[in-house]
DNA sequence: AACTGCGGGTTGG
DNA sequence: CCAACCCGCAGTT
């Protein structure tokens, strides 16, 4: 069952025989088809900071990744993880952003851009077609995760209050006042902005600034969880929670799986410091509600603390396999079917199979682009986006026996099948030279960057966590 | 103030 | 011609 669309196609399949679950933290060379009725596909969400490019395409909307904004010295955190800021999506306030001072060491921010396509930002496309609204991703990033869009938000909002409360409570007792504060919001809200309250790189800021002193460890890690929960619980993720697997924006906390059954050799797991996740995985933070896990994660980064000490030199190698891995890859190896496994949906996690981390081969040429396609002939009602968003209604239904019953039936095949492709065939080949896209796009996907920076980088992960601070 | 999407325009391959 | 990218505009949040 391979895929047998691009985003280019003049014609996309119709009506899809399932709808993907949402993937916060697409990777790599993946598609996905989401249910027009999703309301993170509707908006084009994604975890990465991506912006809008034009592609000079209205059927089509592009976008690119801005990369990951972090402390030039890369100081850690009370927690021992790095700050990994969502840099802002506007031109302009990044440049802002930019000129702020690293919340906990105060030296200067960094952006580090992404080059995970060919040393071009990865880019992601979005094409809205009948009740599908089909997603296409180039490229791996080749950088730590910022934070997830609601992070920052959450993040912003909570320093506003602060800062407004600060003010009016300074001369008073600015400490307790933010304490407080951290309770007197309610229900879903209360999740939200609990995180916020409790950490968030402003409130480095102002301690640094006031001097407070709050080990961000004593911090209930619990909160985290509460902010992914909260959000995508209630409002956005609503799909997720049918599938078995959420669609974790953390890849780490699947690798094990996914890795195992692509290539049978869980090496990851001795040498990554995977372990560490895996065992805070155990916690009893976990259990019940399956976007605990996402919060687990947060929390294994907290504990963790290796890794990623030495940015730079990531950084460094990173472009440097930029260049290496640019080829394309041919999305087709992508675990769409994945929506019982969300997390197949091919990406990070295989990174950190054995060795090499899986990128794509470099054989294939970059198809960034969304040419133009003629398809405007069989798109008769070429409405925005956003306009037949809603007159779906029986789609769920539908969508969701869809996910229960063919999603996971091919998702173990394939996977096998493309890595074994990947693996004997694609995996060492330096070989920049590009070839004819048309073709190789059908050859697979996946392979992993041979050294990939990122990989290692992820693994230790520090992403930075608000919830850090 | 930022985000988001649009679209004109430029540049380099 | 293609793809990346810059810039401003306008509607939202």
């Amino acid at each position: 069952m391979k895929l047998s669309w691009d985003i280019n196609d003049p014609k996309l399949p119709q009506e899809p025989k399932h709808f993907d679950a949402f993937q916060e933290w697409p990777d790599g060379y993946v598609r996905f088809i989401y249910s027009s009725e999703e309301k993170n596909a509707q908006r084009h969400l994604s975890g990465w900071a991506m912006r809008n490019t034009n592609n000079h395409n209205c059927q089509i909307l592009k976008k690119s990744c801005l990369g990951v904004v972090v402390c030039a010295r890369s100081c850690a955190m009370p927690g021992g993880t790095r700050l990994q800021l969502r840099p802002a999506i506007c031109d302009k306030a990044r440049q802002k952003q930019q000129k702020k001072a690293c919340p906990n060491c105060n030296s200067a921010l960094e952006l580090i851009p992404c080059r995970g396509h060919s040393g071009y930002p990865v880019t992601n496309f979005w094409r809205l077609d009948g009740k599908a609204i089909f997603f296409q991703a180039k490229g791996v990033h080749d950088h730590p995760r910022p934070e997830s869009k609601l992070e920052a938000e959450a993040r912003r909002s909570a320093v506003k209050k602060h800062m407004s409360s600060f003010h009016h409570s300074q001369k008073k007792r600015p400490l307790n006042s933010e304490a407080g504060r951290c309770h007197d919001s309610g229900g879903y809200a209360n999740n939200l902005q609990n995180l916020p309250c409790v950490d968030g790189p402003e409130r480095v800021g102002v301690v640094a600034d006031t001097s407070f002193s709050i080990p961000a460890q004593s911090y209930p890690l619990l909160q985290n969880t509460d902010l992914y929960k909260a959000p995508y619980n209630s409002a956005s993720f609503q799909e997720d929670q049918l599938s078995p697997y959420p669609a974790c924006p953390n890849p780490r906390i699947y690798v094990p799986r996914p890795c195992s059954y692509e290539f049978g050799v869980p090496t990851f797991i001795s040498s990554s410091p995977y372990p560490t996740f895996y065992k805070d995985l155990t916690s009893p933070v976990i259990d019940a509600d399956p976007f605990s896990l996402n919060g687990s994660h947060y929390n294994a980064v907290t504990t963790s603390e290796k890794s990623f000490d030495d940015p730079g030199r990531h950084y460094g190698l990173k472009a440097a396999w930029g260049k290496a891995s640019s080829g394309d890859r041919s999305d087709y190896g992508q675990m769409q079917t994945s929506t019982s496994h969300p997390y197949y949906s091919g990406e990070s996690p295989c990174r950190y199979g054995p060795s090499p981390s899986p990128i794509a081969s470099p054989l294939q040429t970059v198809i960034t682009t969304t040419t133009k396609v003629s398809y405007q002939a069989y798109k008769p009602s070429t409405l925005k986006y956003s306009d037949n968003l809603c007159d779906v209604k029986n789609l769920q239904s539908y969508t969701h026996m869809a996910e229960n019953i063919s999603g996971s039936i091919y998702s173990g095949m394939k996977i096998q099948e493309d890595f074994g492709i990947v693996k004997s065939a694609l995996l060492y080949q330096h070989d920049p030279t590009k070839s004819k896209p048309a073709e190789s796009v059908e050859t697979y996907r996946y392979g992993p960057p041979l050294g990939n920076s990122y990989a290692e980088h992820e693994g230790q992960t520090l992403r930075f966590e608000s919830a850090e601070y």
